[in-house]
DNA sequence: TCTGGGGTCCTAGGACCC
DNA sequence: TCTGGGGTCCTAGGACCC
């Protein structure tokens, strides 16, 4: 028997929270993203809002541009991820094997549920008045044999889809598709298809791996290969060995002051630690990353033989990694600051110490504690305590959060 | 149009060792 | 004297996704 997998996708999502809990902004363009006039981008939009070209990405004076009467919103993510567990909570009451892969998105193995279910379509329609009567939301299914080709089927019909694949007939399904809804081929992989004149699917079909491989790397060549196919891949599948956990921010003005950097990165490194330890993680690895005035990124990185542990080791590390990657000069518009390869620690810290809405108050301790014991010797003081004012676009910047498919 | 923040994976090259 | 491959660790950059 065939396997049976559901991706399920909830539909503008962010926007359709607010306007659920805002029956004022039902039917009116909603943008969830930066402060309009700042640096940010939209993350999502209503349907309303996309009627006017905009969409997930765009930078936020672009969609403030295309439509000023749009209602303009911060993202609250407290109350997506609230309403995002409700959901998953649907989704687990009808598969016995539910897989998040974000906030608004999950797999489903609905394999062997007939008999509780029905159909694939009935199930399907099934979770979506479900999801649509327990929460209010809409969501888009897509049915196929694999993974990646419900992905992809789900994407086809938005909003409210619902695309089935049957099985046998996933590489039919993908060679009526235009190449530009291959999930995993970007802009930059689109752009070569074009100079090399590969213009549909049926082209790209006709190479072989090896072939494929010559022009786009070992491993891009056997994932073109197989996803043109309609082949499930590994990327959906296997576990995660490797991690990072970084922080960023992008300063509303371009910067060439030091000491504002390195209170950043003072900020950046305790935070940074802090969210290792509370997830029983360590790391010895650190990277820097600074995007300059005219968009150039750059990094630089550092391993130790030893897993950090305190705050000063990584200031220090960081302070000289800023030292091998700016001249002083250049304007600085982002800064970076994360652990790579990391690892689970072999204490892991014990959550209950620290109740998560506490954890902004315990940092803000932690950072004061740190002044106290003498890093202030290291910066200014007055560069400690300075701080991002919190509470939405009117008073200091968004938390821009993760962006939403069209 | 002037481009967020959080991630993942891949590539290529250098150092070093056998 | 000039030069093999293979493996591992590390670094920097880039593509891509939500």
């Amino acid at each position: 028997l065939s396997a049976v997998w559901f991706h399920v996708d909830l539909d503008a999502f962010f926007a359709s929270v607010e306007q659920l809990d805002d029956p004022g902004l039902r039917g009116k363009p909603v943008v969830v993203g930066a402060s309009p006039g700042g640096r940010g981008v939209v993350s999502t939009c209503s349907y309303e809002a996309r009627a006017f070209g905009i969409h997930s990405a765009m930078p936020i004076g672009e969609a403030w541009r295309r439509c000023p009467t749009a209602v303009f919103l911060p993202p609250r993510m407290e109350r997506y991820s609230e309403l995002s567990s409700r959901v998953i909570e649907i989704f687990a009451s009808m598969s016995p094997e539910v897989s998040p892969v974000s906030i608004d998105e999950a797999f489903l193995d609905m394999s062997g549920t007939g008999l509780l279910w029905g159909s694939p379509a009935e199930a399907a329609t099934t979770l979506k008045s479900r999801v649509r009567g327990e929460t209010g939301l809409c969501i888009s299914v897509g049915v196929a044999p694999n993974r990646y080709v419900a992905k992809i089927a789900s994407g086809l019909r938005k909003p409210d889809g619902l695309v089935i694949v049957e099985p046998g007939e996933e590489a039919a399904f993908m060679l009526a598709l235009p190449l530009s809804k291959l999930w995993g081929a970007g802009e930059k992989t689109q752009e070569r298809f074009r100079d090399l004149g590969i213009l549909t699917m049926a082209d790209l079909v006709a190479l072989d791996e090896r072939q494929l491989s010559r022009l786009f790397g070992e491993a891009g060549g056997s994932y073109l290969y197989r996803a043109a196919r309609g082949a499930d891949l590994p990327l959906f599948g296997g576990k995660t060995a490797s991690k990072s956990v970084s922080a960023e921010s992008t300063f509303e003005n371009d910067i060439v002051d030091r000491e504002a950097l390195e209170a950043s990165l003072l900020e950046m490194g305790c935070s940074l630690l802090y969210r290792l330890w509370q997830g029983g993680l360590s790391s010895r690895t650190l990277v820097l990353k600074l995007r300059l005035f005219d968009f150039t990124t750059l990094s630089r990185r550092l391993t130790r033989p030893l897993d950090y542990g305190d705050t000063n080791k990584v200031l220090a590390d960081a302070l000289e990694l800023l030292d091998r990657a700016w001249n002083g000069k250049t304007p600085v518009r982002l800064i970076g600051l994360a652990f790579a390869d990391v690892t689970d620690s072999a204490a892991p810290a014990q959550a209950e110490l620290f109740p998560p809405e506490d954890r902004r108050k315990k940092l803000e301790a932690a950072i004061f504690g740190l002044e106290k014991k003498g890093i202030a010797d290291l910066r200014p003081a007055r560069l400690i305590g300075r701080r991002r004012r919190r509470g939405g676009w009117m008073g200091g910047e968004p938390e821009a959060g993760p962006t939403d498919p069209q």
